[in-house]
DNA sequence: TTAGGTGCAAATTCTTTGCACCCTG
DNA sequence: CAGGGTGCAAAGAATTTGCACCTAA
């Protein structure tokens, strides 16, 4: 999927604006490695950011590819799908079932509920392959990191 | 969580029938493995299981607890969390929306579906924390994969 | 000018593999 | 007893880090 020019430079304008805000210096690497995931579609790895960017920019080292969108990321410039930085992890319990995930420590916890159970893949997914299993992902804050956050905004005023 | 007594005994049934089933030898170790996820609800990662079995089986090493890992898994014994083996991937969109993820090559599309975006977080997860996002993963098996799936069935006659 | 950013190469972390010995079936 | 399974140590893959040079503001 590629995205639509306008959609892009709307993208690319947004960057700029969050670097400019935000104190970051806005070299040449960093616009080239966000135009790179902002006009694809396609959910690229560090690694196809590397090689996209390079055709355009053949001295970038794949590091500042890394560096580069940890802090997009952090900017909330971009999201990331799959979590990476984690661990593979396993679970018994074969039965579907929901999870509740805490977006600040990363521990997954089951959600059962009925109404997720029940919900049936969309139209749109037909035109993707065979829809087998919906699985609700719940991201949020849990009551640990609440109270965490709390504490040290009590501290830094923040 | 801990897994009542019952349900452990049930899981750890189904396990040695799906190997003898499937002519896997039942060692020690694949017992043990099999016993630390299944008696536990905390999602363990291969380390977590080394160490918990480490302490009943202080010799295991922890590439048997991950080649136990993957062989579970096979098996349709265990199921995983977080797609572990991919690497992370960044997306520009910043809008809410969800996922269709091939269960075979991992390829992960945007899915728009309205209903979707309107799920409500249910009442269990506010026992967990605050929840913010809910997002929703369809999984299944793209074109490319089921055709390449038939083909190569029309071979083995599987 | 100068502090933050970059490239390089080496380090880390998680996971996988080759090989000789071991144990289940 | 035979072939799959295991432990060890070393290799791989993805990501991170230290350091000296570079460049946007």
């Amino acid at each position: 999927m590629t995205i639509s020019s306008p959609e892009i430079k709307q993208r690319m304008a947004h960057f700029e604006q969050v670097c400019r805000t935000s104190g970051i210096k806005l070299t040449h690497q960093r616009i080239e490695i966000f135009r790179e995931i902002a006009q694809k579609g396609d959910h690229p790895s560090a690694e196809m950011v590397y090689r996209g960017v390079r055709k355009r920019m053949p001295t970038v080292s794949l590091d500042t590819v890394y560096r580069t969108l940890w802090l997009l990321k952090d900017l909330d410039l971009v999201t990331m799908l799959e979590s990476a930085h984690e661990k593979a992890r396993f679970d018994a319990r074969l039965s579907p079932h929901h999870h509740f995930v805490c977006m600040s420590c990363g521990l997954t916890q089951d959600l059962n509920c009925k109404e997720f159970d029940n919900l049936k893949p969309p139209k749109s997914a037909k035109a993707l392959g065979q829809a087998l299993i919906t699985h609700v992902e719940v991201r949020g804050i849990c009551f640990k990191c609440a109270e965490k956050e709390k504490t040290a905004s009590d501290k830094t005023g923040r």
